[in-house]
DNA sequence: CACCAGGCAAGTA
DNA sequence: TACTTGCATGGT
């Protein structure tokens, strides 16, 4: 049993026990997964979820409806959640693969093998490592490990990776050290943003009150 | 007022 | 390759 290993048990362990399930992704379907996973790209929950309910009270919130929505006509509907023009194209860049590669059946795009369809999330303009794990993960299912901003500053604060360690590195800290498991890497990630936002802030060098203290 | 939030791509040297 | 900048709203 490696020290890594036990220390990332541990941490989750400290994590499951002060906060409980997360109910991780907070959605009704994989499509709102997936829009929202474009949505809060460097971007507040809350501004995400506005952005979110302007298409359900429109009646939008579907491949179907949102695919075929004029560009500018969805930015407008999701300004709240920032860089809305921006977004709305990186959108239209993943729904174009859908339709073009699997006829706009989503369904079966999110079945394919795990590996390749991650690989064919990247290649779409605007979609990055922890936008397409998220998809893989939380729309699919799949048991990939998400890494964000606060995965990096809650281990390198706690010593599990280098300060200026990147995504691939953090992935790979997970997935080699424990069991390919999705509802083990869902609520782990999850309780990772939960520790991030409430105790491992920028704003709280010191780390006071955070529940992996000593780890 | 400044700073932050569940990133990513493009430009520069 | 290694930095820097643009994208933008809304909460604290």
């Amino acid at each position: 049993m490696s020290r890594t290993k036990e220390q990332l048990e541990a941490i989750y362990s400290r994590m499951a026990a002060r906060f409980g399930p997360q109910h991780w992704w907070p959605a009704d379907s994989p499509f709102e997964v997936m829009v929202g996973a474009v949505l809060t790209q460097n971007t507040n929950w809350g501004n995400v979820e506005k952005a979110l309910d302007n298409l359900k009270r429109a009646g939008l919130l579907s491949f179907a409806a949102l695919s075929s929505l004029p560009v500018d006509l969805l930015a407008a509907y999701i300004r709240p959640a920032g860089y809305y023009n921006i977004k709305a194209g990186r959108l239209r860049n993943l729904f174009a693969l859908v339709n073009e590669q699997y006829g706009g059946d989503l369904e079966a795009f999110l079945a394919q093998p795990p590996e390749q369809l991650r690989e064919r999330l990247l290649g779409v303009k605007g979609i990055g490592p922890e936008t397409a794990d998220s998809i893989v993960l939380y729309a699919a299912g799949q048991p990939v490990f998400v890494v964000d901003a606060y995965t990096h500053r809650i281990l390198s604060r706690h010593g599990l990776i280098d300060e200026d360690g990147g995504y691939a590195d953090m992935q790979a800290l997970f997935m080699d050290h424990l069991p390919a498991e999705a509802p083990l890497y869902n609520e782990y990630h999850a309780l990772l943003v939960r520790v991030g936002k409430e105790y491992c802030k920028k704003k709280n060098p010191a780390c006071a009150g955070c529940p992996l203290e000593g780890l």
